[in-house]
DNA sequence: GAGTTTGAAACT
DNA sequence: CAGTTTCAAACTC
């Protein structure tokens, strides 16, 4: 079933489902339509906010029936969830849990492996449930692990037959991959290579300073296949790392009772094979399901360097791209067999703060889609909200799904060159109902047991299931879904039907609900501020979920923002947005830079305001009204020039009459950006020569220094005051260090001083000179200081005495 | 903080 | 498309 309608697909922005071409997946099957593929591009995007020309795909359709999710029972009896530190601190599932459900034919391999620094001499012990599968490589070269993934016995017959695609377990510096996951005779790479602790420290033993990487299988039935190698096998780990690999039987609900995100996406990557598939950082602590049949192979790669030796591996790929940020993670799914699509990836922030995640990506059969499960974990999870940043070269281009922990209900993607996030709404009604039957390939999420997944305090949990969220940001043929486990399906926002679809994606502005999901109820997307998002996040867990209704987001100063006016997302995030004070549009024209930001009034000093989601009816018929008017009314202004101008130009210009272009009225100089040709300004002195506009530079430098010399002035003066505030505490519990200052109290001071006057009173009585009465002072002066210092130390020995 | 200036957005 | 009005930010005092 596919969640949206080819319509709805075809309307949806490229952007959304482009990433980061890695491999090209010929098409193997006729109507294996999970993934759609489109030709890479490399043309120059015109704006430097827009989505990159490479052909980025997104797919998450829901195939999964209600029944499904309801009925899958909890019988995998080889399902199990083991995980293995270097800590000794084995992680287990029961096997008698559901925990996700996938394609019945899709078989689980378990691999529970402890993997130590091999150059430390320290062999790979493995816990693995299953029988290990050979074979078992490890390039030490590379610091690769090839395993073969067997699903089933007849995936392993269909591998060796094939030459299955070895699932390779990468590691680059100090990183560790994992897993196991696909469909029988699909071997699947994994590759992942985790150059943070990021998730896995929420994972692994947290006294363990190494990073720790955790890695979920979801496998499909009861047979399981060890994944890591025997004893004798060494996995490279650099620094002691520690892997955690975690199964996931087929049927096992994934249930987590932590407030953690899953992250759920899925890509396809049609090329396949191409050795270009550049690696980015990988979270570890993801699923990766690979469940589509008639691929020979399909790898897998998490990876966090920036070059990959992913093309070693032949056959079909999903692959987790590269990231230049190391928080991001890119997955890269294989493309159904039938699917002509290039590539498709999700690039995925990884933010180690919000503690773990695991990322589903499943590979549907043909015409099947996929779907993704994610739970949430009740530990130590930081943030309701997960963001998923798919695509994007660079790092401010972010594609995100972001399901929310306390908004079961919404799904928000981010789409490069879109400064909203497109947020899908499930009700719990429509949850049951998303997916449709697609045979063997359909895959459900189902709940059971809880699963933990961790060791220490930081752990992930998975908790029976509840309503699913789907989303789908461009339904295919076969359509990926994302299904997060949710305990409660919470409407964020109207799930309402889709008013009107904008015929751009990238154009819709926030609120804007795309489209329900065929047959699926009161299901749709809503497109949100990107900034809303990161309000989403900031928002406290208990408030969003302890409201029916979406709260307005309070308290919450930083916006995150995605590139806007020329600055990068760093730069925009650096800084708070300004509070608007619209009095007069209610906030729902483009004189609001809240609204033309994409971003709901926050903390704004504005009257009447009608941008935010208690007035979501009249901020969407706004937002149409916009569009109507200016197709690129929400996009960014500042985009690249073309070749030989400056990289940032404004993408209309200015028309300035009497600022001379070098007053912060002028766009471009607010932007930071000098006057281009497309600019119908007068008296224009913001060019590169202008004298005016260096003079102006280098008064903004100067200041700017200023600024930055008195925020260290500060920042220095702070620390010392704050010190020296310490200092007039007592350190009694410290062994050693400052002399407790707070005995020259006052009644010491008034006492030295009495004492002082009568030593002068003394001399003055003896008629002593005035230099022998000065040193008969100073003299009575040191006594008395002696006397101090003399009771501090008595008394700091007595404290510590006690304290012993 | 009030008033003015400015230019984009909205309107005609 | 051009001219005018509206609007809110930028700026000045």
């Amino acid at each position: 079933m596919d969640v949206v309608s080819p319509e709805l697909n075809s309307l949806l922005p490229d952007e959304i489902m482009d990433t980061e071409a890695i491999e090209d997946l010929p098409p193997s099957q006729p109507g294996g339509g999970a993934v759609q593929s489109q030709p890479s591009d490399d043309t120059p995007v015109p704006m430097e906010t827009d989505t990159p020309a490479a052909s980025e795909h997104l797919s998450l359709c829901s195939d999964a029936t209600s029944a499904e999710h309801a009925k899958a029972p909890p019988t995998s009896s080889g399902a199990t969830l083991s995980i293995s530190t270097a800590s000794q601190l084995p992680i287990s599932i029961s096997s008698t849990s559901s925990l996700l459900t996938l394609k019945p034919a899709m078989v689980t391999s378990l691999a529970a492996t402890k993997t130590t620094d091999s150059l430390s001499g320290t062999s790979i012990s493995t816990t693995g449930l299953q029988r290990l599968t050979p074979p078992f490589t490890i390039s030490a070269a590379n610091h690769q692990i090839i395993l073969n993934k067997v699903a089933s016995a007849q995936a392993t017959e269909a591998a060796k037959s094939i030459g299955s695609q070895p699932q390779v377990f990468k590691q680059e510096g100090q990183k560790l991959l994992v897993t196991t996951i696909g469909k029988s005779g699909q071997p699947i790479m994994l590759q992942v290579a985790g150059g943070k602790p990021g998730v896995s420290q929420t994972l692994g033993d947290h006294k363990s300073q190494a990073p720790q990487f955790k890695v979920v299988t979801i496998g499909g039935r009861s047979e399981l296949k060890q994944v890591v190698g025997s004893a004798g096998n060494q996995l490279t780990t650099l620094q002691g790392q520690q892997l955690k690999a975690v199964q996931i039987a087929t049927k096992t609900p994934v249930s987590s009772a932590a407030p953690i995100k899953y992250i759920i996406t899925k890509t396809v990557n049609s090329k396949g094979l191409s050795p270009q598939t550049s690696v980015s950082p990988v979270i570890t602590g993801r699923v990766l399901t690979q469940t589509s049949p008639g691929i020979p192979s399909r790898t897998i790669t998490l990876s966090e360097t920036l070059n990959s030796n992913m093309q070693s591996i032949s056959g079909k790929k999903i692959a987790i791209s590269p990231l230049k940020s190391p928080s991001k993670v890119t997955v890269v799914s294989v493309a159904s067999p039938t699917s002509n699509a290039t590539q498709k990836s999700m690039t995925l922030p990884v933010n180690v703060a919000l503690g773990q995640q695991i990322l589903t990506v499943q590979q549907s059969t043909s015409g099947s889609p996929v779907k993704l499960a994610t739970g949430q974990n009740t530990a130590q999870n930081i943030k309701p909200v997960q963001s998923v940043t798919m695509g994007g070269v660079g790092g401010s281009q972010f594609k995100t799904i972001i399901p929310l922990g306390s908004q079961p209900n919404v799904q928000q993607i981010q789409v490069p060159g879109s400064r909203f996030h497109y947020v899908r709404l499930v009700t719990s009604t429509t949850a049951s109902s998303l997916g449709h039957p697609s045979g063997p390939s359909t895959s459900s999420l189902q709940t059971a047991k809880p699963m933990v997944v961790g060791t220490g305090a930081a752990r992930m949990s998975v908790v029976p299931a509840q309503p699913v969220k789907q989303m789908a940001p461009k339904p295919l043929t076969s359509g990926a879904v994302v299904t997060t486990a949710q305990t409660q399906q919470r409407l964020i926002m109207p799930a309402t039907p889709l008013p009107q679809i904008q015929p751009n994606f990238t154009n819709l502005p926030p609120g804007t609900v795309l489209a329900p999901a065929p047959g699926g109820g009161n299901v749709g997307y809503a497109v949100v501020p990107a900034q809303y998002v990161t309000q989403l996040q900031q928002t406290p867990f208990v408030t969003l979920a302890s409201s029916s209704t979406f709260p307005a987001p309070a308290g919450v100063q930083t916006q995150a923002r995605l590139p806007l006016n020329g600055l990068s997302p760093a730069e925009t995030t650096s800084r708070p947005r300004k509070p608007c004070n619209c009095t007069k549009s209610q906030c729902l024209k483009l004189y609001c830079d809240c609204f033309a930001n994409g971003e709901f009034c926050n903390n704004c000093n504005c009257n009447n305001c009608f941008n935010n989601l208690e007035h979501e009816t009249e901020r969407l018929k706004a937002i149409k009204t916009c569009l109507d008017r200016n197709p690129e009314a929400f996009k960014p202004k500042i985009g690249k020039g073309k070749q030989g101008e400056s990289d940032r130009r404004h993408s209309k210009g200015c028309n300035c009459k009497r600022s001379g272009c070098l007053k912060n009225y002028c766009e471009c100089y607010e932007a930071k950006i000098m006057c281009s040709s497309i600019c119908k300004c007068i008296g224009c002195k913001n060019f590169e020569e202008s004298p005016e506009r260096k003079t102006l530079m280098h008064l903004a430098d100067a200041a700017e220094v200023r600024v930055q010399q008195q925020t260290a002035a500060k920042t220095k003066l702070s620390s010392q005051i704050s010190d020296l505030l310490m200092r007039t505490t007592p350190v009694i519990s410290s062994g050693g260090g400052r002399l407790p200052y707070t005995f020259v109290t006052k009644e010491v001071l008034e006492a030295t001083c009495e004492c002082l006057l009568e030593q002068a009173k003394k001399a003055e009585q003896t008629h002593q000179p005035q230099v022998e009465a000065e040193r008969m002072i100073l003299e009575e002066f040191g006594h008395c200081l002696m006397r101090i210092i003399n009771s501090a130390g008595k008394a700091k020995a007595d404290c510590a005495s006690i304290n012993c």
